[in-house]
DNA sequence: CGAGGTGTTGAGATTTGTCAACCTACGTGG
DNA sequence: CCACGTAGGTTGACAAATCTCAACACCTCG
């Protein structure tokens, strides 16, 4: 495992544990040293990549992009022709439905892969927005297929990147409709905790970069019904909110509230 | 596109339309007539597959697998060694929570892959269970993937059955998360009668084969409400509902419902 | 013919959504 | 430097939807 030498505060890639909560993209973003925006796959738990290999890679990652936030990297309906990888900042993904209704469909952190929702058709589904000052590297998907048929070793990378999401969509699904909005706050905090937390942030207080708006929107709640949870489990002593600043003042509180599903 | 010989009603597989609502597997199982049950990708949108992969893929399935209603095709935790592909019946896949609570995370009618949900770590996240009398081809997974390895078009034919696989999810959580019972049963019957018709059954009547409990489990929503969706339908007119049996009386109706959000 | 799984329907409880008012923080421009 | 406007956040009261609990009907299967 190698460490990151690039912005955001120190600490390593692991692995995700939790199965209902995945973090870190297993293939995570790491920086060569200072002198160059140079990347490869991560290949700890999978040896066997040639150095050649990154090099190719490297050569894959044309471009790097700046996004301003509210920017978006890509728009429904724009055919598919990069991949990303988030180096720095967070995004979300959000569909507009037939009747004009957003959603939110994830939220995406640094090392984590975004626009797989366009392979199917070769269309992007959904539309990527910077929630902040953010860069990502693009990978030309076209260009990444010719290196995955070269290298197996990345082409059962390349897969789990894509089996991850499938899994981690449904946990999502789980959440929705099963539990009520205490649970889901409680599971959306635990996840972002543990996915910031995977990237060297503090494990018991984070910044979120959304609105209350596009949390309950992601959770399929309304933004009242989400800020009074908080409100509630402020007042419980679990929490502590100021505004985007959460404390988690009860990490064992928070995951029996998310496993439970008992309780608001 | 080739044609069906086997079991089931005649029809030509049919790639999916909409947007909201995925059908058919890209990659679709087909008979090569009576004589063996060889298989292979059906690439007409893709061409260029050399009849050798062709059978370098029959090679891959080693094996036939024929379930009973409620038999288990893996469970939760079982290390991924084959993926499947619906041949005949109807299954479903369902998540066991960490307080015991089960929920449906979907169904798999025949051509579709059942078993992505173990790439991401190796073992199955899921549990898949037969509907109904079923079978299934087994696909070596390790095999599969040198196959991929070897030719492009294949390759890119998997990356699309899990980029579908994504897609399809997102859109469920767009249905759980911003909809309310009725268009929820709605656009679950909307899209079971467009699976079940590109595979050549009728258009307007369907047979579910699985019970109001485990639709409400899908659905984010209790049997009772689903029963009552059903019934308030019928009494509208549009539907015909006689237990499992639905015959689908109105379908703008139903895409109204579907689409509008509004209603019950 | 009985038992158990499944489906329907009703009444009441609970949760969440809706609407509205108000507050806070922040950035802009005078 | 301050006033002001806007976006975001909180809180309350009420309405609407779903869930829960319960009773009963239906059907299949032994």
């Amino acid at each position: 495992m190698r460490y990151r030498t690039d912005s955001g505060p120190p600490g390593k890639h692991s692995a995700p544990v939790s199965a209902q909560v995945q973090a870190t993209a297993f293939i995570a973003p790491t920086a060569r040293a200072e002198r160059s925006q140079g990347r490869w796959f991560d290949l700890d738990p999978a040896p066997g990549l040639h150095p050649l290999h990154q090099i190719r890679l490297d050569a894959l990652t044309c471009r790097t992009r700046n996004l301003a936030r509210g920017e978006a990297l890509y728009r429904c309906g724009d055919p598919l022709e990069w991949l990303f990888e988030v180096h720095s900042g967070m995004f979300k993904t959000h569909i507009a439905s037939a009747d004009g209704r957003v959603q939110v469909a994830g939220f995406q952190l640094s090392g984590e892969w975004i626009g797989l929702d366009g392979i199917d058709t070769g269309r992007h589904a959904v539309e990527a927005v910077a929630l902040e000052y953010a860069q990502v590297y693009a990978i030309h998907y076209a260009g990444l297929c010719r290196l995955l048929q070269e290298v197996a070793a990345l082409q059962r990378q390349f897969h789990r990147i894509l089996g991850r999401e499938i899994v981690r969509n449904q946990a999502l699904m789980m959440l929705l409709g099963g539990m009520c909005a205490g649970p889901r706050v409680a599971t959306f905090l635990l996840d972002m905790m543990q996915r910031l937390q995977a990237r060297g942030y503090s494990s018991t207080s984070l910044v979120l970069r959304m609105t209350r708006d596009e949390i309950g929107s992601y959770l399929g709640l309304t933004l009242e019904t989400v800020s009074r949870v908080f409100s509630r489990l402020a007042c419980d002593g679990v929490l502590e909110v100021k505004s985007r600043q959460v404390g988690l003042l009860d990490v064992p509180a928070l995951r029996r509230l998310a496993r439970g599903a008992e309780g608001v």
